[in-house]
DNA sequence: AGCACGCCGACT
DNA sequence: GTCGGCGTGCTC
C-alpha cells in the first residue's frame, strides 16, 4: 500500500512549479510531518501538506511522482496552528505556501538527516533534564517535563508602579490585543517580565513570544529575562531567536522551542513562525518599528502576523511602543469607534523626580552662522555637561565622512556609476563608497574629471561630526583629572558608534560597555545609538540635521522622525538623580515644524490625531490599503514596460472575467515610476502602487493578478526583467 | 530557490 | 587548450 502525499518545498510563488508538489510513501503521513524529498538534481526538506491546497494544480502525471526519501520523525510534526499561519501568510503576502514554511524554519533542518537530528534532539532533552521522547514528540501539546528546571527559588520581581500594575490587570481582565503605550523609561520591560511571571506561575507548561526590532537589542533583553527567570526555570528556559547565530544555535533554541522545553522565546521578526506548542503571551516591543517589516525575500510584517497569530491560537498579544504605529494608535481608539485593540497608557517614567521628562529645545539654525554644523549654544552646553562630568550624546543619521565629494572646477560628483546614488567619502581608509552596492576605491588625489587638486566635500557624516567636536573641544579639560603629568587636566574623549564602527562581531557590545563605564565624554552615532541601550550619565542627546529626513517623500517620514527623536530623547536622564537636567536639542531650519512641536511637548496623541487627520483626507492607510509591484531589469524601460502591461491587462483581459468588475472598480492601479532609487548594482528598478479601500478586494485582485504579472513577462517589450516582487502592506513608496 | 545545461571571454 | 561568467529551463 502505497500513499501520495502533498508536499511543500522551498519554491517561489512565481517558479512554475506547482505550490504543492506530490510524492509518494508508504503510509500517510500528518500534515506538518518533516520529510526529506527529491527535487530534480537535488534532495531538500519538505514539510506534509493539507492535500486539500492542492486543488488549483492539475492532475499530474503518475510516473513522475517520486518516493519521499526519508521522514525526519525525530523533530515531530508541526502544529495545525503553525500551519494556518503559514497559510495565511503566505495567502496575505502573495507568496507560495513553500517559501514561506520553508524560510521559517531554521536552514540547518535542511542539510542534516535524520539520524543527524536525533543525535541533536537527543543532547538536547539530556540538556533539558528530559525523558528521551524519541520519536514521536506530540504535535498538540507537549507534556511538561516532570522536573522543569532547577529546585524552585523565588523569583525577584520588582516592585511596580501603579500605572504597571494596572496596565498587568488590564491584560488579565481582557483577551486583547493590547497597546501597551508607555513613554520612554515608563518600564515596559518589567511589564512584559511580570506578565510572563504571572502566566508561568498560572501554567507552568506555557511558552512565551517576545519579539525585538534589531539583534542588537536581543543581548540585553535576554540578559534582563535570564535574570529573572533562570533562578527558577534554569537558563535553558530562555532561548534567543535571530539570524546573528550560528545555524547550530538557530536549530538548538528553534527545537527547544519546538519540543516546548524553552519557556520563553526571545527573537527578532523570524521569532513569529516558531514554533511553539504552549504558546500563551506574545509580546512585540517596540511594534513601531519598520524592521519588523523590511527585509527582502519574505517581505511579512511580523507584527501584523503576530496579531494574527494571537487570534489564531487564543493567545494574548501585547504590543508596546512610546511612539506606536499611526496603524496600532487607530486600530487602539474607543471600542466605540471600532477600535480592536485595547489600549494601555503608561504615561510616567519610573522613580523620576520633578519634571520627568528631558526638556526639548529647539535651535533655529536660521539664526546660527552660515554652514554652522554644531551651532554656539549646542557646543556650549556640551562644554557645560562636561565640566559636570556628564555624557553627551550626539546623533546624526549619516555615515562616513562626507556624502558627496565635487569639484568645483569641473562640477565632478563622487556618482556610483552602478547606482543612482553618490558614493560617500570615508576618511578613516581613505576610500569613496556607495552605500547601495558596496563598490569601495580609493579617494582620488586631484579630480577625476578635470585633474583639479582642490576635491571638496558636501555634506557632513558622522565621522565629519567625530572631527570637528575633537577640534572643538580641544581646548577643553576634563574636570578632576590634574596630574603631575598633566597639570592642566585630561583631553575631552570622544567616541563614535556606527555601523562601520560596530562592523566586527562584538563591536557593538564593547563599545556600549565603554560608554557605561564612563570612558567617553560625546558619543557620536547614527540611529544605532538611539535605539533601546540604556545610557545612565548621558544628560543631553543632540540631533544635528534631523531635517534631512523630512525632505524624503515618504508619507510616513514624520512619523518615523517623531519616533526616532522621541527614542534618542529617551537616552537622555535615565538616571533619576540626572533626569531633572536632562535635555534633548534639535538643530532645525524649521523650529515650527509639528514634528518638533509635538516633541517638544511630548504629545504623541495630538501627533498621531493630526497624521491620522491627513491621512484620511488623503485617503492613505490606516484608511486604505496598498500594495507595491517591483520590478528589477536590465533597463527602466523594460521595468516600467512590464508593470504597464500587467496593468493594462487587469483592465482589458481581467475585466471580462466573469463577476470581476466589481472588484476591479474598487481597486485603484497606478502608473509605473521609477523607484526613489532607481538603480542599484547596474539594475533597474520601477513600481507600481495598487490602492483599494477596501482589503478584501485588494487581496482578491492581487491572488488573481499573479498569473497576468506571470505571463505579461513573455511580453518582447519586458525582454531584460530580471524579476519582480508584491509588497503588501508596503512601510516607504 | 537551486541546479544543470549551454554558449562565449581571460588564464592556471 | 580549460575555467567561469550568467542566461534559460526544469524540478512532483
Amino acid at each position: 500500500m502505497s500513499a501520495w502525499l502533498a508536499v511543500l518545498v522551498h519554491t517561489p510563488a512565481h517558479a512554475s512549479l506547482g505550490p504543492v508538489l506530490t510524492y509518494r510513501h508508504r503510509e500517510v503521513l500528518p500534515a506538518g510531518t518533516l520529510v526529506r524529498v527529491p527535487l530534480g538534481a537535488r534532495e531538500t526538506l519538505g514539510v506534509v501538506w493539507d492535500p486539500a491546497d492542492d486543488e488549483a494544480s492539475g492532475e499530474i502525471d503518475p510516473s513522475k511522482v517520486r518516493d519521499v526519501s526519508e521522514v525526519l520523525d525525530t523533530v515531530g510534526p508541526l502544529a495545525g496552528a503553525w500551519q494556518q499561519l503559514v497559510r495565511f501568510a503566505a495567502r496575505y503576502y502573495q507568496r507560495s505556501a513553500g517559501e514561506v514554511a520553508l524560510a521559517a524554519l531554521p536552514p540547518q533542518l535542511r542539510e542534516l538527516s535524520s539520524l543527524q537530528l536525533q543525535r541533536k534532539a537527543l543532547r538536547l532533552h539530556k540538556a533539558l533534564g528530559l525523558q528521551p521522547a524519541a520519536g514521536k514528540t506530540s504535535h498538540t501539546k507537549t507534556p511538561p517535563p516532570e522536573n522543569a528546571g532547577p529546585a524552585r527559588a523565588e523569583v525577584q520581581s520588582k516592585a511596580l508602579s501603579a500605572e504597571q500594575t494596572e496596565a498587568l490587570a488590564q491584560m488579565v481582565a481582557h483577551s486583547g490585543p493590547f497597546l501597551l503605550f508607555g513613554a520612554t523609561g515608563s518600564g515596559k520591560t518589567e511589564v512584559y517580565l511580570q506578565a510572563v511571571e504571572q502566566l508561568l506561575a498560572r501554567e507552568p507548561q506555557a511558552q512565551a513570544l517576545v519579539m525585538v526590532p534589531e539583534i542588537n537589542l536581543t543581548p540585553q533583553l535576554e540578559a534582563r529575562f535570564m535574570e529573572r527567570f533562570a533562578p527558577q526555570w534554569g537558563p535553558q528556559a530562555v532561548v534567543s531567536l535571530h539570524s546573528g547565530m550560528t545555524p547550530a544555535q538557530r536549530l538548538s533554541a528553534w527545537l527547544a522551542a519546538h519540543q516546548g522545553g524553552a519557556r520563553i522565546v526571545l527573537g527578532t521578526r523570524m521569532a513569529v513562525f516558531a514554533s511553539m506548542p504552549g504558546l500563551r503571551l506574545i509580546v512585540v516591543d517596540e511594534e513601531h518599528d519598520p524592521s519588523y517589516k523590511s527585509g527582502e525575500g519574505a517581505r511579512y510584517s511580523a507584527r501584523d502576523l503576530a496579531v494574527y497569530r494571537g487570534r489564531l491560537e487564543g493567545v494574548k498579544v501585547v504590543l508596546g511602543s512610546a511612539t506606536p504605529s499611526l496603524e496600532s494608535w487607530f486600530h487602539s481608539r474607543p471600542v466605540a469607534q471600532g477600535g480592536r485593540y485595547l489600549r494601555l497608557h503608561m504615561p510616567s517614567r519610573i522613580g523620576a523626580v520633578g519634571r520627568s521628562l528631558p526638556l526639548v529645545r529647539r535651535v533655529d539654525m536660521t539664526h546660527q552662522a552660515r554652514n554652522a554644523v554644531v551651532s554656539l549654544p549646542l557646543l556650549e552646553a556640551i562644554k557645560e555637561r562636561i565640566a559636570r562630568g556628564e555624557q553627551c550624546l550626539v546623533f546624526l543619521n549619516r555615515r562616513g565622512y562626507a556624502p558627496v565629494l565635487h569639484c568645483s572646477d569641473c562640477g565632478w560628483k563622487s556618482a556610483c556609476g552602478h547606482c543612482s546614488a553618490f558614493r560617500v567619502f570615508h576618511k578613516s581608509d581613505r576610500t569613496l563608497r556607495c552605500h547601495h552596492c558596496g563598490h569601495s576605491e580609493r579617494v582620488p588625489r586631484t579630480c577625476p574629471g578635470c585633474g583639479n587638486p582642490d576635491v571638496l566635500t558636501l555634506g557632513r557624516g558622522t565621522e565629519q561630526i567625530e572631527e570637528l567636536l575633537t577640534a572643538l573641544l580641544a581646548d577643553v579639560r576634563r574636570p578632576g583629572t590634574q596630574s603631575p603629568e598633566q597639570p592642566e587636566g585630561e583631553p575631552v574623549r570622544i567616541g563614535r558608534i556606527d555601523a562601520d564602527t560596530t562592523r566586527l562581531k562584538g563591536a557593538l557590545q564593547s563599545q556600549l560597555a565603554a560608554v557605561h563605564a564612563g570612558e567617553v565624554d560625546v558619543l557620536v552615532g547614527t540611529q544605532m545609538i538611539a535605539k533601546g541601550h540604556d545610557f545612565r550619565r548621558i544628560t543631553l542627546v543632540a540631533a544635528i540635521n534631523p531635517d534631512s529626513a523630512l525632505f524624503s517623500s515618504d508619507f510616513r517620514a514624520p512619523e518615523r522622525l517623531f519616533s526616532l527623536l522621541l527614542q534618542a530623547a529617551g537616552r537622555a536622564g535615565r538616571d533619576a538623580a540626572m533626569g531633572a537636567h536632562s535635555e534633548v536639542w534639535v538643530q532645525t531650519f524649521q523650529p515650527a515644524h509639528p514634528v518638533y512641536a509635538a516633541l517638544k511637548n511630548y504629545d504623541y496623541p495630538s501627533f498621531a490625531r493630526s497624521q491620522l487627520q491627513e491621512r484620511e483626507q488623503a485617503g492613505m492607510p490606516p484608511f486604505s490599503y496598498q500594495a507595491l509591484v517591483r520590478a528589477d531589469a536590465r533597463s527602466q524601460e523594460a521595468a516600467q514596460a512590464f508593470l504597464n502591461a500587467a496593468r493594462k491587462r487587469a483592465g482589458s483581459d481581467m475585466a471580462h472575467w466573469p463577476g470581476w468588475a466589481q472588484v476591479l472598480e474598487q481597486v485603484m492601479l497606478y502608473p509605473a515610476v521609477p523607484m526613489s532609487m532607481q538603480r542599484v548594482a547596474n539594475v533597474e528598478r520601477a513600481q507600481m502602487l495598487v490602492e483599494s479601500a477596501s482589503r478584501h478586494a485588494l487581496q482578491r485582485f492581487l491572488a488573481a493578478w499573479q498569473e497576468v504579472l506571470h505571463t505579461s513577462r513573455g511580453d518582447p517589450a519586458c525582454k531584460g526583467l530580471i524579476r519582480w516582487a508584491i509588497d503588501v502592506d508596503p512601510l516607504s513608496i
